[in-house]
DNA sequence: CCTACCGATCGGTAGG
DNA sequence: CCTACCGATCGGTAGG
């Protein structure tokens, strides 16, 4: 199965001025601040005054930067989606297709919520439990950014089954469910204990995961 | 908590127990409309001012009957932990111990989750999203909660090891987490999509769960 | 990218 | 339980 590689969101212009390089410089700067402050406190806690102070700027200043706090949200969300795809995304996909990249993929999302711990852990599910109720376009973003999580993982379990790793008649859709499912848990969890045991468990949950089967009583039920 | 008597009115005071039982309903009032603003959008966004809009009374009215916001919050908890007891864990040790507990917890969970959908489902997954990286009494009561939480559920599955319902080598703690994962997961996952479907497949996840095996080679893992 | 400012809202207090 | 108020901070704007 093709996969085509994500899309990248965050806005690089090549710069043509020393102006502009400092510019983007300076956005990269105000977006890593942004990160934490979102991860940790929520999105909605992301304020232009307290991101201002943090990199030292007016917040005049920073604001022209984005022009609403809504559209600061939304290059935030682009940037944690950037870090996520370099840090998870890329490295499994350079691990051999089927069974070994689904493995990849579990650890290097562990490797990467322990490596945000003491900024929230998964930016994802953060932001997933603060706007799942809301609308509008942040909202929107962040459930695109959960949608292509899933459509990800898809990908793996699908490349699975072609590869003979999975068998045939594996129901993917009830298989990325459980994982997702069991990572989302599994973050959210570890971030209130914060005890690594829990990586081994979850380890252990996926290696004992009996592959649901297509058009099982249970579909119908 | 010590309550400070209200002013004398210029009429004759109603009888004491007249008195506080108003306050007690007021109370109630108050917290039914604070566990409603703090799942749906945090309990930091639970302001004092929108709060008093909402209930119709004055914010230092309002105020006077916790005395910081901090204990605001907290009482919100306490209240959410009522809701939670009466519709998820009293309902489910109405059924006989053992599997048929385990059966009736996740359904009785799932029913509440779909309750309050409009109102970000789990109290108790959104609090701990928000809360988990700080420090402090809110923390620690939404801390307890969950503890609390896993703790019944570990009961629940004592209980089928000891009816005969898993295996006696069942590793309980494993499957517990399992449990937790995968509810907390689903609970994340229908916030987002609201696909009752996501229930339907949990369900199906939960009937073919292996009993995770005590002193297997995972542990040593 | 700055200073200076706007109206709204925050948690909390004084005083009754 | 109220009115009236406090200093701090919010998102955002004017004007440079």
């Amino acid at each position: 199965m093709k996969r085509t590689p994500p899309a990248k969101t965050s806005k690089a212009p090549p710069p043509t001025d020393r102006r502009r390089a400092h510019g983007a410089s300076t956005r990269r700067e105000i977006l890593d601040a942004a990160r934490r402050i979102a991860a940790a406190d929520g999105l909605e806690a992301l304020s232009i005054g307290r991101l201002a102070t943090e990199v030292g700027m007016s917040k005049a200043g920073l604001f022209a930067h984005f022009g609403s706090k809504e559209s600061l949200q939304i290059a935030t969300i682009d940037s944690a989606w950037d870090v996520y795809r370099s840090e998870v995304l890329e490295p499994t996909t350079a691990s051999p297709p089927g069974a070994p990249q689904l493995r990849a993929y579990m650890e290097h999302y562990f490797e990467y919520v322990q490596r945000h711990a003491m900024d929230g852990g998964c930016f994802f599910t953060a932001a997933s439990s603060e706007f799942d109720d809301r609308t509008g376009p942040v909202r929107d973003r962040v459930f695109k950014s959960t949608a292509e999580r899933s459509a990800f993982l898809d990908n793996v379990l699908h490349d699975a089954v072609a590869a003979g790793h999975l068998p045939k008649n594996t129901d993917v859709a009830q298989m990325s469910f459980e994982i997702m499912a069991l990572v989302t848990g599994t973050n959210l969890l570890f971030q209130l204990y914060k005890d690594p045991q829990i990586f081994q468990r979850a380890r252990r949950t996926l290696r004992a995961m009996p592959p649901p089967k297509r058009s099982s009583k249970g579909a119908a039920d």
